[in-house]
DNA sequence: TCCTGTAGGGATAAAATTATCCCTATGACT
DNA sequence: AGTCATAGGGATAATTTTATCCCTACAGGA
């Protein structure tokens, strides 16, 4: 998402336009958990959440290095290691990611049965 | 957005994902703000809404409204009026999206600051 | 020398979301 | 008859986001 120019300029005069600013992006919010959860080498990560392909997570790692969310450590050995943590920026979005977290679990079955009425495509439970 | 197949399933096993599904659409928290402070008529909420179009506006709000998250009241009068309210299930959204207001707003200059940094086409403020 | 594991990017295709444009319907009002 | 305000949808274009495919680099080990 970044190597493409916007066309139609973003406001930011909205609290949650900004908050999806950082935060929107499909994998993004499964990155945090990781990382937060201590799975911080990408490689792991990228086990962690099947589904995603590698190439995206480093795309959205690399969003989320920009935006200082995360802080990256290189390990100068063989083979590579990278490892990925929260930075203090990063862990104030935890409150909001973890409400998130609660109210989808908790609302789950009801938005999983009329996305079925609406037939849409989703993976079985 | 629906009108459309969907091609790659959606994964609901993360309870964020079901938390976007509901919230996720560029205007969807304008609208829900906007309802929950009294501006229930779509013509109300599209003016309010600087930017969004009116068509716009009307499938986000359909969504919504599939999604159980606002309650549709038509009144039998000309010219139409209909007004949306939020439902006890839509009202369980809110200290989501005032935790992500919230956030937004604290945050809004270095969020700001960082897009100007990677060139991204932000509305000057 | 060739293969392995790891991190990461270029180029481009595919998919999904938003935006535009224009149409319908209705009763009141001029 | 023509116009207005209101709600809403069809069709399609434009834009944005994700996904795929394939390449580089590196040191160690088979």
């Amino acid at each position: 998402m970044r190597n493409y120019e916007n066309k139609i300029p973003q406001d930011l005069d909205y609290g949650v336009t900004v908050t999806m600013k950082v935060l929107g992006g499909k994998w993004k919010p499964c990155i945090i958990d990781c990382i937060f959860n201590g799975i911080k080498r990408p490689n792991q990560i990228y086990k962690q959440i099947k589904h995603a392909n590698m190439r995206v997570i480093n795309q959205q790692l690399k969003e989320l290095h920009d935006y200082e969310v995360v802080s990256k450590k290189i390990f100068q050995q063989y083979p590579l290691k990278v490892e990925y943590e929260l930075t203090d920026f990063g862990k104030t979005l935890l409150p909001i990611i973890s409400t998130m977290e609660k109210w989808g679990n908790e609302n789950v079955q009801k938005v999983y049965e009329i996305a079925i009425k609406r037939n849409e495509n989703i993976t079985p439970r």
